[in-house]
DNA sequence: AATTTGGTTCGGGTTATTCGGAACTAAATA
DNA sequence: TATTTAGTTCCGAATAACCCGAACCAAATT
């Protein structure tokens, strides 16, 4: 194993990082490929000029997912003194940013959920002729989200800890 | 609390849900409302053309994403005897499908982030000189992962012995 | 045989996404 | 002061996603 064949493996874990990244968190091919590329690459960073080099994209395209990866909370930026670039990594505490995301999207799904449930029994009370709602998936789902959020909280309290 | 009222909250649940769906199944805004309408509905169904009128969409967007919807796995419909409409409902064993995609997906996303570690590794051996790479995220998330698997496990089993 | 019912298929129009080039800026360097 | 560096901003083009109408089809009904 030499480092031609690491280059080779650090290109292709990108693209697959990058295909996953598109559909789990939304992103834009190019942007995916950089916070892929950000994430393979560690805490030493990348600047913009290398990343517009690697993934043969343009300057503004680059500029504008650098920017969005940012607001969003993935991605920062550091510098050297005496050097005009900047070398950007992800978020030192980007998996407790995305146990936050997670934990309000179940939160968020817990809630509507409960919702269905509750107009569904409403709906039984108000009319007994017809047949009756199941509620089995909102149950299990509810279930779920439980189990899932208490794993999270686990998780979380492991990462603080250390 | 009346029966216009809750036809109100239906309208009302089947956006939220379908807002929600649009994301996290990643299906076009009327698919989605399809879903959402078919969640709400339960186990009596709704027809091709209910749906067409409730959603105010065209056959042919309604037709093809109902099929869409089947072949994911996500739907199917019952008929009536004398009746040539078709009834659709959510697939009755929905929860579990939806357990096993997750299983699924992270699976996958263990297997492509032990590889990242795996090539962290071999790159810090193979040059000392260098700041080491830092594993923490990738350890962090495969922790995750193996805890969220062991929830979902565990509620799969739930939902078998119920 | 003609019509109605319950859909499906095809083609096109609209809108949204994605990307990149060109022009720009602000700071550093020559 | 002129030029280079390290980007940003502002369009426009290409593509893709989404939806619909119109035409079609097969089975049932009149």
């Amino acid at each position: 194993m030499n480092n031609t064949d690491l280059q080779a493996q650090k290109t292709r874990l990108i693209e697959k990082l990058g295909v996953q990244f598109e559909k789990e968190h939304q992103l834009a091919p190019v942007a995916a490929r950089i916070f892929a590329t950000l994430i393979v690459t560690g805490k030493k960073g990348i600047t913009f000029e290398q990343l517009v080099k690697d993934l043969n994209a343009g300057k503004s395209t680059v500029s504008t997912h650098l920017e969005h990866l940012q607001t969003t909370n993935r991605i920062e930026y550091y510098t050297k003194s005496g050097d005009r670039k900047r070398y950007f990594i992800v978020k030192p505490d980007l998996m407790e940013n995305h146990i936050d995301e997670l934990t309000a999207k179940w939160e968020a799904q817990k809630c509507i959920h409960k919702e269905v449930l509750e107009y569904k029994q409403k709906s039984n009370e108000l009319s007994k002729e017809d047949p009756p709602f199941d509620m089995e998936f909102q149950k299990s789902l509810l279930d779920f989200l439980d189990e899932a959020t208490a794993a999270l909280n686990k998780l979380k309290k492991n990462i603080n800890n250390h």
